[in-house]
DNA sequence: TCTTCTGTTTGATCTGAATCAAGGAAGATC
DNA sequence: GATCTTCCTTGATTCAGATCAAACAGAAGA
C-alpha cells in the first residue's frame, strides 16, 4: 500500500522480497530527520539484506505494490542451496551498486540542473524497462513515481530547488509538465547535454 | 605502483582482483573533469566489475599496492562453478553497496564538518580492521591513504574546505595533525556527535 | 645551502542553493 | 459549491562552501 513502510532503519532485517509490480524507495536518514533517498525500486528488484542481521535502511512503498515475500532466514538457506539464484542475486547486487555509485557522483560533483537532467533521463529509462511488454526504449511520457520533496530527497536538494529547476526546463522548451505528476521530454538531446554524462 | 591506474573508467572490464597489501580508489567522472571517489578499497576487499563488459569507473592505486590478478572471463567461469566464491563475492558486495548508500546519506546531506568527522571515523575503522593482527579497535593515530584533494573527492568538497575543516577540528582540540599525513583521534566522542551518525 | 616543487594553509570575495515567506492550484471532504 | 488540505510554485534574502589569490612548509635536488 502506497506510504507504507515494509523496513524500517535499524530493525532487524526479517525479510527479504521480490518486486511484483509497482515502485518502492529506500532510504537512510540522520537522527534530526534529515533524509536521503538511496535507491528506488521497480518491478523485478529485490529488497531486502540477505545475510546481514540489521538492514541499514527503510524500505517504503511509493505506490500501491506486489510483493513475494520470504522469510530471511528461510531465504538465506535456500539460496545457499541454489547457486544459480546466487548468481541472479550477484548480478542485481553489482547493478544496483554500479547505480549507486553513479549517483555518489551526481551527489558530490554535479550541478542542480545536472541533477534534475540525470532524473529524468534515468526515470524515463527505468520506466520503459519496466514497462516490458513493448520494447520501447524512449519513453517520452510518463508518471513520476516520485513528488517533489521526495525528488530533492533523492538528488539531496530542497524541494524549491526542484521546483525551480523543472520550471526552467520548462521555460526553455526541454520539458512540458502537463500535471503535477506528468513529465514529457520534449528536446532529449538537449536534456542529455545538461545531465552532464560521463 | 602508488599513482598507477589499473583499470580506466569505460575500458573493457578484463581484470578481477584481490587487494593483498595497499589501498586503492574508485573512482568516476564526468567529461569535464570533475571526479568524484565511489569507493576506497583495503586490503581483502575486491575489484573489478564480474559479469559486466564495460568498468563503470576507474582504479587507482593510493599506495604501493600487491594484488592477486584474474582475467575476468576466466574469474567468471571459475565463479560459476565455485558457489562459495560466489557467495563470498556476494556478500562483500553487498557490504560494498551497504557503504555506498551510506556515503550518498553523507553527499547528499551532511553539512562539511559532519563529512570530514565521518571520514576520520571510517578511516580509522577501516585501517584497523586492516591491521588485523591485533585485535584493536580503536585506532586513534594513523596515517591518511588519502591527500587533501583525494579527501575533497571522497567528501563532494574541495581542499580548502576540507584544510580548513581539519584545522578548526584541531583547534578545538578534536585531532591532531602532526604532519600532512597523521591524524590523531583526541576526542573520539565529540568526533562521533559532529559525525552526525544516525 | 639555496632552489624548486608539490602539497597545504589561510584570507577575501562570490555564488548557487538553502532558507524564509507568501501565494496558487487541484483534489478531497463536508 | 464552499472550505480544507496537500502539494507546488515563485519571490526575497541569507549563508555554507566554492572560487580566487597569496603565502607557507617540507621534501628532493642541484
Amino acid at each position: 500500500m502506497r506510504g507504507q513502510t515494509l523496513v524500517w532503519e535499524g530493525d532487524d532485517a526479517i525479510i527479504v522480497a521480490n518486486i511484483i509490480s509497482g515502485i518502492l524507495k529506500v532510504s537512510m536518514s540522520i537522527s534530526d530527520g534529515r533524509e536521503q533517498i538511496v535507491g528506488v525500486i521497480f518491478p523485478a528488484d529485490f529488497i531486502g539484506r540477505p545475510f546481514g542481521q540489521k538492514s541499514p535502511y527503510s524500505v517504503t512503498a511509493l505506490s500501491d505494490a506486489e510483493l513475494c515475500i520470504f522469510s530471511r532466514s528461510s531465504f538465506d538457506a535456500f539460496a545457499r542451496n541454489h547457486p544459480a539464484l546466487e548468481h541472479k542475486l550477484l548480478q542485481r547486487t553489482l547493478e544496483e551498486l554500479d547505480r549507486a555509485r553513479e549517483w555518489m557522483l551526481l551527489l558530490g560533483k554535479k550541478t542542480a540542473t545536472e541533477r534534475i537532467a540525470t532524473l529524468l533521463l534515468e526515470m524515463s529509462i527505468r520506466l520503459s524497462e519496466t514497462g516490458c511488454s513493448v520494447e520501447q526504449n524512449e519513453l517520452n511520457e510518463f508518471a513520476l513515481p516520485l513528488d517533489r520533496q521526495q525528488m530533492g530527497d533523492v538528488l539531496g536538494l530542497t524541494i524549491e530547488t526542484v521546483s525551480r529547476q523543472l520550471s526552467r526546463l520548462k521555460a526553455d522548451g526541454v520539458i512540458g509538465l502537463p500535471d503535477r505528476r506528468m513529465v514529457s521530454i520534449q528536446d532529449r538531446r538537449r536534456l542529455q547535454d545538461l545531465s552532464a554524462a560521463a
